[in-house]
RNA sequence: GCCCCCAUCGUCUAGUGGCCUAGGACGCCGCCCUUUCACGGCGGUAACGGGGAUUCGAACUCCCCUGGGGGCACCA
């Protein structure tokens, strides 16, 4: 952007629900594109549908941008608390003659469209209540009808802008029916209510997801009859699309940003993923970090096509960015988990140990988490997942390996300075005649319930003597053989 | 039905008339490493939707078709 006047971008998402994954790419894109230039970043919270809009949602919406790590200037601003603001407006159009009073109701509008699509005709407004003069008015409202107000679309000519991804976009405006900007409540709706806090907010880009292009020649139409020099330069964001194609949502997996949260994203990998899809910086490096990200970013460089959310890419750009974490901050990160699933009490120096042993192989936290359970589950809730059991149910010579490998355990130095180097049993598997690798599995799933996760003779060491020895009994137990 | 947007490997993308017998990444497959699984290393599989036009020369420009998506709310 050459662009002389300080950026000023703004993020103004509904607050009628969790912060989807679409919404926080947009969120991304517009910071990234402040942050860039050194500009402002809103945040605007776009709550005119009182119906939808819930105050939880405002502070979610918020505590999530936050973890993500995308801090705003301004903001938060409430349009619910600059109404006043709205209704002037609205006035200002009603007086011009650029908007008028409708006494349609949503109902009556909603049935003639439906028989407008039968009939194969176009929906939208048919401009019932466009010249109505005021005896009619009157009437109609003498018959107790509610009162909406709504804009008057240009009759012929075109709308046109130049979008910062797309180029010129035009259309006609004959194509643009009527449309309302102030509910028979009282209350504006989102293209009145955005266009005039666009304008008194200062912004000068726009940026946002595909689905609101059409909107924007409503919203730059309603400045212009507003008499507002100028506009913001608006930029129409690829979509984010599942597996079918279609707009991504909850159908297609996660997609609210908790849900991320919750499984061990991390909000670094999380926007390195998302800012990859739909742009991509000139070199073409793919894990990158925050500041990088910000350096690199350039509106001019995003694609135009909608852009498949891959959930096993971002696992492993997650992985990417955990082994990039400094081994302390992921200590931290899994004492705090460990703490959440096991509680407040559970040994920090196992969780610290996990951490250690996880970090070169973990994609999410939470598989972390996952692979050290056996460490800090009870005895009597040990046990071990059915599928893993059945890949060594039947290990060659499954048997005589338990009991070497116990023997050892019960002999084998046990100190700190050993370590894991006194549980080492490979030379006792050998010693058996037996390639530990080919019965490793079966000891994997009686020490850790499962035939994959952190290194054994770490796990043994971690685990201690004697639990790890009652590991060991209850499969020779289960193998059928006793404890001879 | 009407309007708008889009179109390179399965996926995310690089590519802006010759550097492209199309590059990278994820996934997948194989090999190596190895204390299982991973991680890491090496190699492989795989794409310019179709048809015209412009040009000495098109993935890149234009047109048509086809396909996909979005919009047409008193949602945003």
């Amino acid at each position: 952007m050459t662009d002389s006047r300080a950026v000023r971008v703004r993020f103004a998402p509904a607050p009628t629900g969790y912060l989807h994954v679409g919404s926080a790419r947009a969120a991304l894109f517009n910071w990234l594109f402040a942050r860039h230039h050194g500009g402002t970043f809103v945040l605007r919270i776009e709550d005119t549908d009182a119906a939808r809009s819930r105050e939880e949602w405002i502070v979610g919406i918020q505590d999530t941008l936050t973890w993500l790590g995308l801090d705003w200037d301004e903001g938060p601003f409430l349009q619910g608390d600059r109404l006043d603001r709205y209704a002037a407006a609205a006035d200002t159009l009603l007086a011009s003659g650029r908007a008028y009073e409708c006494y349609c109701t949503p109902e009556e509008v909603s049935a003639r469209n439906d028989v407008a699509r039968a009939d194969g005709r176009s929906p939208g407004y048919d401009g019932r209540c466009r010249d109505l003069n005021s005896d009619q008015r009157a009437a109609l409202a003498g018959e107790g009808r509610p009162r909406s107000i709504r804009f008057r679309t240009p009759d012929e000519g075109v709308s046109s802008f130049t979008d910062l991804v797309r180029g010129e976009v035009t259309v006609e405006w004959s194509t643009i029916a009527d449309f309302v900007i102030v509910r028979s409540d009282g209350s504006p709706v989102f293209f009145l209510a955005n266009a005039v806090d666009d304008a008194e907010m200062a912004i000068t880009h726009v940026l946002r997801g595909e689905d609101l292009l059409d909107s924007t020649h409503r919203v730059l139409a309603i400045r212009e009859a507003l008499g507002i020099d100028g506009s913001p330069e608006y930029g129409h964001l690829p979509l984010l699309v599942g597996a079918d194609r279609a707009k991504l949502s909850k159908r297609h997996g996660a997609v609210a940003l908790e849900e991320f949260r919750d499984s061990g994203f991390l909000p670094d990998a999380l926007v390195n993923y998302l800012a990859l899809l739909g742009w991509a910086p000139e070199d073409g490096r793919e894990v990158m970090t925050r500041e990088e990200l910000i350096t690199e970013f350039d509106i001019g460089r995003v694609t135009h096509s909608a852009a498949f959310f891959d959930y096993q890419k971002l696992d492993w750009m997650n992985g990417e960015h955990i082994r990039a974490l400094a081994t302390d901050q992921l200590e931290a990160l899994v004492v705090d988990a460990v703490r959440a699933r096991w509680g407040e009490e559970s040994n920090r120096e196992l969780a610290v140990a996990a951490a250690r042993l996880g970090q070169e192989r973990a994609t999410t936290i939470k598989a972390l988490v996952d692979q050290a359970d056996f460490l800090f589950v009870g005895d009597a809730d040990f046990s071990i997942s059915p599928d893993s059991w059945e890949k060594v149910a039947a290990s060659e010579r499954g048997m005589e390996v338990l009991d070497a490998v116990h023997a050892h355990i019960t002999t084998c130095e046990w100190t700190a300075e050993a370590g894991a180097g006194g549980t080492d049993v490979r030379g006792v598997i050998e010693a058996l005649g037996l390639k530990p690798r080919k019965v490793m599995s079966l000891l994997y799933v009686a020490i850790e319930g499962r035939h994959a996760g952190l290194p054994l003779f770490e796990a043994i060491h971690l685990l201690g003597r004697d639990r790890a020895l009652a590991r060991l009994d209850a499969v020779r137990v289960r193998l059928g053989g006793g404890l001879g």
